[in-house]
DNA sequence: CCGGACAACATAG
DNA sequence: CTATGTTGTCCGG
């Protein structure tokens, strides 16, 4: 059983889905119909039911974290995957609001410091962005590399903690 | 500065 | 096994 909500911001649409008390999906999109048809893709044949009630303190996180400034810890989170993907999630967790990581420095900060484009792949397949901050994570030259969704909303997100130059 | 070639590697199909 | 990607480095223009 899935409990989601959706809640418009300033980036899009966004979902946040919960099964057995911790957060399994984060997604932006660019509206309700679009989370929905996603929630079909992930969870085939799971029993899903909105509750804004239930998610009513993981929304404010979230919105404050999209906003900017939000310093709320972050709710328990579901992060199934391999093992390789685990650690750099693990890793990208430490990344200080309003701080910035190369993807090679997450490779190196892992131990495997030849992986930087494994690194990157393991950043697109976060189910939960924005809680696990995928976005602070750019290129080695400053650029701002990829993100799924879009690069406008990595820029928003980042501009919204102040990080600046690029 | 810009484009092209290529190395390196976890994952998906 | 092959293709791909949120990279990085090197080499020519």
């Amino acid at each position: 059983m899935i409990s989601f909500t959706i809640l418009p911001t300033p980036v899009g649409a966004v979902l946040i889905a919960k099964r057995d008390g911790k957060i399994c999906t984060v997604s932006i999109r660019e509206s309700a119909a679009d989370l929905e048809r996603m929630l079909d893709r992930r969870f085939p044949r799971e029993e899903r039911k909105r509750d804004d009630a239930l998610l009513a303190s993981e929304s404010a996180v979230v919105s404050a974290a999209i906003d900017g400034g939000g310093h709320v810890a972050a709710p328990p989170l579901e992060l199934n995957g391999t093992p390789f993907q685990q650690s750099v999630w693990m890793e990208l967790l430490k990344i200080p609001n309003g701080a910035t990581r190369s993807y090679a420095e997450i490779a190196r900060a892992i131990g495997k410091p030849k992986s930087t484009r494994a690194v990157a792949q393991a950043c697109g397949a976060n189910p939960v962005p924005v809680l696990v901050p995928c976005h602070r994570v750019i290129r080695n030259d400053g650029s701002l590399g990829g993100y799924t969704g879009g690069i406008h909303i990595k820029r928003a997100l980042l501009r919204a903690e102040g990080v600046t130059g690029f």
